[in-house]
RNA sequence: GCCAAUGUAGCUCAGCUGGUAGAGCAACGGUUUCGUAAACCGUAGGUCACCGGUUCAAAUCCGGUCAUUGGCUCCA
């Protein structure tokens, strides 16, 4: 019994079935039998065999093989949805049980089992009142939810595989043996329909491929972000730590990754110097009328940390900075002449992250954005926008990101100023776009409640994508603080606004940073960019000699004095992700050279300090 | 915040069904004097996240708290 159909546990309810039973043996092909709509029986598929299918198609066709495993191994489980993902797909389940990492095993097991049987996916349309008879009899809830959402008119469809058929729009594979290789990955507790306020249900995430090739290779392209990973090199790396005694989300900064931060910093310092902008410094805290004012205390308290009381006064720390550029700003009357003004800082920012989001540097409660406001005339909006995207492109060049993704964010539903504005906006940043050559796509109703914006996303040396950088519009705080600018005509006219950060925030960027370059900063950013190794004790004095030499250059550089022998040193100096070793002895000190070890290309043979000098100069110069 | 898992030496981890902790690396001391991916010997290091309970006895069982991890929700 290929099709196990008369011992559907829960959609043998008609006579159809019958019907279409006694017909399906003698079918080969697709048979239309009052609504069922077979595919070939399983000894047939030979040709089908050969077909290869979309790839989120046999995923999600491996969801519903996860839920009729589940459904086998625990009865009276009730069924969401498995969709496929990006790089998987999911099934979301509510079931007494509580499963465990041992139960993936043995779910994977049945799928595996179910794979080899080649059971067919079988499709059939009822009518509504049929699908909702059908569920409420086996008591799938969820699914009877899910039945309300498919609009008036619209096929209701089963697909069933094994003993397990699903409301499901499809399509799917022709049978079980085309899903190839699964693999399940991890459990997670998800809302229904992703709200809060709805029951929690336990979703098993999973992947597939069409051949055990391609799932190992994702496999192992795991196992190179898990090497990756920021948290691991982090500690490995000894860049930085947070503490329970300090606080969740709170990052301690150990002395190399600040030496790395401070290499971004400053160069990041130089490069806004260089294109027009200057800098502010500002307060953590602000009286509460301040965000009273911008709005922060209406819309965002409850991100907020909560206020210290000084004085019969209540300060809160800034969740943003630009109260603070604002009052700037307000501190006199500002002509047409000024504009535009760029104004940036390194702006520390607290914000109250609910504590299950905190991830690494990635998610933090405390965080420094590289921010930056442009204050300038309607006029000069879209060169501005222009410039910044300009300005951002050549910053991730620069970090080694060179691949770059826009996307524009439009008006949302909730939002503030005049349409008429968010259309001249949103024109002025597609023209911004387009006038620098950038690819985008639109993600409608996506913008801030108070402006459109674009975000750019980067692609990592792994392929992954980060959304860091982002240019918004602001309708909303121009308005509220009544900022305003003397104009040619002698009147006060309303500045537009624009929020951006390139980076995002410095402690995310350098997670990212990370495991761009998984622990191995270029020379130009690497907190200890030589290390001077000597062959024998006896040669710490013209390593020494050799490191302050460098040092003078205001290179960072350090001599492994362990007494031992050289292959250990190098094996450490391998291990912190040094770019450069210089193996030093008799021969080296004689003649004044350096045997230069570079972490990248290996050995490149002794030559003058001199020689290594320009060679590191180079490096540093074009950022390698 | 919600669901689930985890928390043992600086790091990576072992420690079964309860009988008051162990390895490797790192650190420190010594031996070795050595030329490109880990020499040898030794020493020290732990209120087993924290608090409470059960028990003659708790790293181990139970409850709570905190932190971390995988997700969900959120992300100005």
């Amino acid at each position: 019994m290929h099709l196990g159909v008369r011992s559907l546990p829960w959609l043998c309810f008609s006579l159809r079935l019958c019907v279409f039973c006694s017909h399906s043996s003698s079918i080969s092909g697709f048979a239309h039998i009052r609504g069922w709509r077979s595919l070939r029986r399983p000894g047939e598929l030979t040709m089908a065999e050969k077909v290869t299918f979309d790839l989120s198609t046999l995923r999600h066709s491996a969801a519903h093989l996860m839920a009729a495993a589940v459904q086998e191994l625990y009865p009276g489980t009730r069924f969401d949805i498995g969709p496929a993902t990006a790089d998987g797909f999911y099934y979301d389940f509510d079931t007494e049980h509580r499963f465990t990492p041992e139960d993936l095993e043995t779910i994977e097991k049945k799928i595996r089992g179910m794979i080899c049987q080649k059971l067919p996916f079988v499709r059939r349309e009822f009518t509504r009142a049929e699908a909702e008879s059908l569920l409420k009899s086996r008591a799938q809830t969820f699914k009877l939810e899910r039945l309300a959402d498919i609009p008036e008119g619209d096929a209701i469809s089963f697909y069933q595989v094994g003993e397990f058929a699903d409301l499901c729009r499809g399509p799917h594979v022709e049978h079980s043996g085309q899903v190839g290789a699964v693999k399940l990955l991890s459990i997670a507790g998800s809302y229904f329909r992703g709200k809060e306020t709805n029951p929690m249900l336990q979703r098993i995430y999973g992947t597939a491929f069409a051949t055990q090739k391609e799932l190992d290779a994702y496999l192992a392209a795991i196992e190179e972000a898990k090497k990756r990973d920021h948290r691991k090199l982090g500690k490995e790396l000894d860049l930085f730590s947070t503490s329970e005694n300090v606080g969740p989300g709170l990052i301690l900064w150990h002395p190399k990754g600040a030496r790395i931060r401070y290499n971004i910093e400053n160069f990041w310092r130089a490069e806004h110097y260089r294109n027009g902008y200057e800098m502010l410094f500002t307060p953590h805290v602000g009286k509460a009328n301040l965000w009273q004012t911008s709005g922060h205390l209406e819309f965002y308290k409850d991100a907020m940390y909560a206020p210290m009381e000084i004085e019969g006064c209540d300060y809160y720390a800034k969740p943003m900075n630009c109260p603070f550029h604002i009052e700037v700003y307000q501190s006199r009357n500002r002509s047409y002449r000024e504009l535009p003004l760029r104004w940036a800082e390194l702006g520390t920012v607290y914000r109250f992250e609910k504590g299950g989001v905190l991830h690494g540097l990635l998610r933090v409660r405390g965080f420094t954005q590289d921010d930056a406001h442009i204050i300038c005339t309607p006029e000069q909006i879209e060169s501005e926008i222009a410039e910044v995207l300009r300005f951002s492109l050549y910053i991730w060049k620069c970090f080694g990101f060179p691949e770059i993704k826009a996307y524009l964010a439009t008006r949302p539903e909730k939002a503030v100023g005049e349409p008429a504005r968010w259309e001249q906006a949103q024109k002025s940043l597609v023209a911004a776009l387009e006038k620098e050559g950038i690819p985008y796509e639109v993600d409608e109703g996506g913008g801030a409640f108070y402006g459109p914006k674009i975000d750019l996303k980067i692609k990592d040396a792994i392929g992954r994508e980060w959304q860091t950088s982002t240019i918004q519009f602001d309708f909303n705080l121009p308005e509220r603080f009544d900022m305003t600018y003397v104009a040619a005509d002698g009147l006060k006219h309303r500045p537009y606004m624009v929020h951006r950060a390139l980076l995002g925030s410095l402690e995310r960027f350098f997670g990212v940073l990370t495991e761009h370059y998984a622990g191995a900063f270029p020379v130009w950013l690497a907190p200890e960019q030589i290390r001077v190794l000597p062959v024998k004790e006896e040669f710490i004095a013209y390593a020494d000699q050799v490191a302050a030499e460098l040092r003078s250059d205001d290179v960072r550089v350090d001599v492994d004095r362990d007494p031992g022998t050289i292959g250990p040193k190098i094996s450490r100096a391998r291990r912190d992700r040094v770019p450069y070793m210089l193996v030093v002895g008799g021969r080296e000190a004689e003649s004044g050279t350096v045997a230069v070890r570079s972490r990248s290309d290996g050995e490149l043979g002794a030559m003058p300090l001199a020689d290594f000098k320009a060679r590191l100069a180079a490096d540093i110069r074009e950022k390698k």
